[in-house]
DNA sequence: GATGAATGAGAATTCATTCAT
DNA sequence: TATGAATGAATTCTCATTCAT
């Protein structure tokens, strides 16, 4: 499982390890207030109050996995693009290392996609949950506008539609294939290929 | 004297609509478990107490709304598609529907599209929240895979791609799109035009 | 079904008659607390709010259960005892006016005594439930007690035991006879033989 | 260090003792639909909360009880008679057992009695309340019905009465005794002598 | 008299959080 | 670092009671 161990430098232990991984595993797949801290301790195998310990509190626990997690490992998947290329490659190898994450045996990316998706999704401020617009700034997905915009302007994407809705088609077709990955597991899903989005703007 | 029948009668469907309204509102919005009974009479206007008075607790409230209101609402919208004309119209046809039921200014229809999609996709088997599987049968969105075999069959459709990659890929679509339309509201809200989707298969 | 009618005197219609056998019913087997005015309703057939319209509130229905239904029940089991004649006798036709009662199809002597008895026992002082003292001079079966100490005094009775002893044994038995009869109902009940207590005190 | 498992054992029979025997005293005299979670806390000197961490629910506190407190008390009380000796000596110490009991100063074998009664009687099948049946094996006092068949067959027990109504008459006694002690306490209660329930049989 | 919609106080239950060891 | 006992605020749920018709 190639797994971002760069992006876990402040892993104290296994067990920390072990907490990260089964609070993401949760809050990607049953949500903030539906995941339990003792559901979390019992799926890493420690107690509840370890928790404590590596954790002010529960929100605390889910802010580093989105900041330093989540983020991280979305950011290195495309990180390694040539954003100098023409803006029709950039974009094909930027949702070709998405697909291909979500694709791989390793379900962290699923989660990690998942979790920030949920943030832009699963709240409105309220009694339970989480002020959404802490995270405004996260916007892991903000090349895509921009590549469309130079795509369109390169002669390669069509121009008959807007920028902003094809950057919000496939923006949703991302959040659509995040949740089904993690729903369905590695093994039952099934990825589309990628032309299938890039036919969208071409 | 007591009410008539036809009084009582009256009294009960208002109130149902308003507790159902701010129930599916609030359930597709926050989720299940983030939204509080308080709330839900909150917003509908009533005391938690009458809540009870018309649904066994909140689970009932919750399937009630996935069964009675937000499925028959999406099955409606696709009953006046002429099921009998070519598979590229139908799928034409139905998208059309959903696109512009997202698009309208009734927020209904996206709310019960995304607690559809909740369904499938938020809800896990754990100790909190609902068991998916009584759920699986209620697949509104089944007519997509058949349509895109037969337009397969029909010459309309490219062969290039699997029906199941193709049938996941429009629901992943649909499915980011309700997401987004609730989370935006109808004036921010851009619908992407129904040929980026139908591009897909063409 | 030998109901006492005149115990009845102010019954106002059938409704009370049945809505008052019903509560009757569901205090002597499932106690106060434990039975809902919903129950009680649901059984006499009407609906909550009628229950309103006769009785201030739950406690004043229970309060004229007690006093103007079952202790004038009980009460007038025994009135028909000749007090004149030896204790023994005194004795011996009071507890054959109960058991008979007992033994009889009719339930409402069960329920009634059965109802006093609950009265001595079910309630401390506490959040829930009634304050027992009030009913403190509802002592249906002091009888007993001077029964027996006559009965010492001419020579019938064993002295052996204490009046005390032998008044609280008995009373201990009708208790325990009350309890079986309301839970077995009148089929399956087997009522002891008279001689059984009487052999207690000769 | 966390503490070890010998301390947190401590702790845990403690805190178990002192609340299985507030709620065995609330239960046993206000019953189980009377008594609420609240006072057996208080009563325990903790929390409603810590009750959770112990049982899963109030229902499962009652059923720890009477499976695990009561009826194991009660059967211990009898288990050191002599069954080989003759009928009636079986009888007469196992009443002499149980009326001891009574008459101790330690009130949780009235508690105990009276719960195991509780079940068979006041608990009524309903909306409220725990369904008997459950406990249908928990025969204490079954014993009581072949000693009396084979005190005849010894030719020590009167023939004249059927077994099945002495034993119903000694149940309901000690049912009645049962209630009496919870209800007076130590001090009041007057517990008669033995040989008034032995002179029902001889 | 009669109904059932509506309320809210109170009881049951959950769970994040604290803390002694 | 690590545990799990302990707490109490927040939530779900129950049910006696009120009230318009």
């Amino acid at each position: 499982m190639p797994r971002t161990h760069e992006q876990f430098e402040l892993i104290r232990s296994e067990r920390m390890d072990a907490i990260l991984t089964s609070a993401m595993f949760l809050f990607a797949t049953k949500g903030y207030d539906s995941t339990t801290l003792d559901e979390i301790a019992k799926d890493a195998g420690c107690s509840h109050g370890l928790l404590y310990h590596y954790f002010k509190d529960k929100y605390t626990l889910y802010d580093y996995l989105v900041n330093n997690v989540a983020f991280p490992m979305i950011v290195k998947l495309i990180e390694s693009v040539n954003f100098a290329q023409k803006a029709k490659f950039v974009l094909y190898d930027c949702l070709n290392a998405i697909l291909n994450a979500l694709k791989s045996e390793d379900d962290q990316y699923s989660w990690a996609t998942n979790l920030l998706i949920s943030i832009d999704l699963s709240i409105v401020e309220g009694t339970k949950s989480i002020r959404v617009s802490k995270y405004a700034n996260k916007k892991v997905f903000s090349w895509i506008s921009s590549c469309i915009e130079r795509g369109k302007l390169e002669g390669d994407f069509s121009t008959d539609k807007s920028t902003r809705e094809v950057t919000g088609a496939i923006l949703c077709f991302i959040k659509g294939l995040a949740y089904a990955r993690v729903r369905l597991g590695s093994k039952k899903f099934i990825c589309p290929k990628i032309n299938i989005v890039m036919d969208m703007v071409l």
